[in-house]
DNA sequence: CGGATGATTCTCT
DNA sequence: GAGAATCATCCGC
């Protein structure tokens, strides 16, 4: 398992380049390391309608006009919070959506993060969330990786020690369920090498849960990946006019 | 498996 | 005051 940090650099282009180049990447985060199998992008030059950031600077999105390689985290839908890493230069308001991934050390603490869920199963009450779903969809995955509102702004560029580096492999080699230990200091995140797919495995489509700009190809998965989340059409809140179905779900 | 629905609060119009 | 880069659960097939 290769964990070199990534340089900021890599973050320093437009998300949709991004985007792709960060699947099969770690997310270390809270003792829990996750490899990224879905992302999407947002925003940058060329005015993308479906942005945070399309009517400009705000108090919420003031991060997205940050430097690169830090974290935007945004609380939605009255109790979600998704997380995203800021592209290219200041001011320019691009980011990439980690929307899922497969979680590859701290597996217990993940799970104990799924408010208390987790029980055995046969005794009717509920079941234990499967391993594939802590990390199936942006919420999860914010969930999985302990991040809210107070990491909004973080930097995930690791420039630390290097000493830290061998403390993720022994999360990630770690047993199943064994609880991750705390590996980085509370609060900090960092984006690590990783193994990308090759490029064939990496398919793209339209973006998820969007009411504009359907067309734009910016969400990216691995193809085939049991952790992608299933694609989901914008659906109006209650409304008269019945929603027809577009786009296809990825193959699992 | 796919569609419908309620939860719950923040943000910008 | 509407709508939101969502999720868990229920229902019907």
């Amino acid at each position: 398992m290769s964990t070199a940090p990534l340089p900021r650099a890599f973050f320093d282009r437009p998300s949709h380049e991004v985007a792709p180049d960060l699947l099969g990447r770690l997310i270390v985060h809270g003792g829990v390391a996750v490899r990224l199998t879905e992302a999407e992008a947002y925003g940058g030059p060329g005015e993308d309608p479906a942005a945070h950031t399309y009517r400009g600077k705000t108090a919420r999105n003031a991060v997205m006009f940050g430097p690169p390689g830090h974290l935007y985290v945004y609380f939605t839908y009255g109790m979600h919070f998704c997380a995203n890493l800021v592209c290219l230069p200041e001011d320019q308001g691009s980011a990439v959506l980690l929307r899922a991934g497969e979680v590859v050390g701290g597996v217990g603490l993940a799970r104990s993060r799924r408010s208390g869920r987790g029980a055995p199963a046969g005794d009717g009450g509920p079941r234990p969330v499967a391993d594939r779903d802590l990390g199936r969809g942006p919420a999860r995955l914010a969930v999985a990786l302990g991040l809210l509102r107070e990491h909004n702004g973080v930097d995930a560029v690791w420039e630390g020690p290097p000493g830290a580096i061998p403390a993720v492999d022994r999360l990630i080699s770690a047993a199943p369920q064994a609880d991750g230990p705390p590996v980085w200091p509370a609060g900090s995140a960092v984006v690590l090498e990783g193994r990308p797919p090759e490029p064939g495995a990496i398919r793209s489509g339209p973006r998820t849960g969007i009411s504009t700009a359907k067309d734009t190809p910016w969400r990216f998965w691995v193809d085939g990946d049991p952790t992608v989340s299933p694609y989901r059409a914008h659906m109006p809140r209650r409304r008269n006019a019945a929603a027809t179905s577009v786009g296809e779900a990825p193959r699992s």
